[in-house]
DNA sequence: ATAATTAATTCAATCGATTGATTGACACAG
DNA sequence: CTGTGTCAATCAATCGATTGAATTAATTAT
């Protein structure tokens, strides 16, 4: 049971491939059926393979669940971190404007990642049923990426409005945001119906990115001003 | 299988009684669990009765499962419509302070029922379930309760900053409200660890309360000057 | 190289446990 | 008595897991 990523890039073993085809299969299910709602014999066929291959690959249903949820660490970390400085020293050297800007462009990535990829639907779904628990898939997703880019988006902010860095509030304010992304992701039934939207496109995406952006830097400027 | 509520008060007739602790003790446990997550012998002895009266009373599991949603609606609706003014007329003739405060103060209400109020983890987790599918139950709860309370506060949003009531903007707007206080109860576990505490008591709900509603009143003010 | 051997992986078949549903007996109030 | 409601017992169906055979890939021997 190896357990290292793909080697180059094309050339798969047959192995990881039904390993890979496992994971995406469960994601997907698992995001929008629930995961005592979905059976391995369901995830196999999507996967086009046998159900013994979870207990082969995973040791069974509850170590697929987990696989899924590092797979998603790695793929939402480089997603959303990778543009960002390395050492949150960076970060201290930083103006206030800069980091107004790196907030915002935080935010905007997050907007863009959660309403616009195509993978979003089955990874938003995924965590946001895990999100409700406290799983171990939970805990590790938390730890892998939540936690930290919190942490940082909060650095962000106190650098932006001049508060302490370790004031709670700074924290609070940042999981505001990340709650209103979310929102329109997962309340996406309450967003089309009381807009009247037929889809969340890449117009509606803009106006929502329009309008909740500058709602943050309001907030910004507004918690300046103490 | 009679479907009115309560008749006077405390006297509740045996098959009543059995009727509502099936209610509350699968509104609970979906929510804490899920639907399929939850078995109908648990639910059965969680309400002290037996299995067999989730058919009787409710012909099968799929059917408590929208008596439940039914019933969260029914208290739903008169947890936020009774404080409110009865006709949209009456928002009419708001001056932009007034509405401002009645759009503070339906946010600062949300956030006590949310964050504050015992049944909420129940019931908010149980829509949360929902939320993601589009389920009868969804439908249900969407039209009689979170449509209408949207539609309320973007009038009130409308009125506070001046932009047309028929803006988008301002729906937007009310639903990232919205949207950041059902992060707080939603994701817990992360709201919890990221900020060290233990839980979400009294005093941690003002001071999210606090800083929840002053951006709220940068965001109006901000909005007013355009 | 090619054959022989071993390890890795997938398969159909089956396991006991648990699921939601149903049954007929039973209790009790009107 | 009669009808409403609850009970233990049981139903077929489906669950996750496991098995040993079959297949494929990798390694070694000739």
């Amino acid at each position: 049971m190896p357990i290292d990523t793909q080697t180059q890039s094309t050339e798969l073993s047959s192995s990881q491939k039904t390993r890979l085809a496992l994971i995406n299969a469960a994601l997907r299910l698992f995001g929008s059926k629930g995961y005592a709602a979905t059976s391995t014999r369901e995830i196999a066929e999507a996967a086009s393979t046998n159900i013994s291959s979870i207990a082969y690959h995973f040791g069974g249903k509850q170590g697929l669940h987990t696989a899924c949820a590092e797979y998603f660490v790695s793929l939402a970390k480089t997603h959303v971190n990778d543009t960002s400085p390395a050492t949150s020293a960076a970060w201290q050297s930083l103006s206030q404007e800069n980091a107004e800007e790196a907030l915002i462009s935080f935010v905007g990535r997050m907007i863009d990642f959660l309403l616009g990829s195509k993978e979003a639907p089955s990874f938003v779904s995924f965590v946001l049923r895990e999100v409700g628990s406290e799983s171990d898939a939970m805990q590790q997703i938390f730890e892998g990426f939540i936690g930290p880019s919190i942490e940082q988006a909060a650095l962000m902010y106190s650098k932006a409005t001049g508060i302490s860095p370790t004031a709670e509030e700074a924290k609070i304010a940042v999981m505001s945001y990340v709650g209103q992304v979310f929102y329109f992701r997962v309340a996406q039934f309450v967003v089309l119906n009381s807009l009247g939207w037929e889809e969340i496109g890449p117009e509606q995406r803009k106006l929502i990115k329009t309008t909740l952006l500058q709602k943050v830097r309001a907030g910004i400027a507004a918690a300046r001003e103490e």
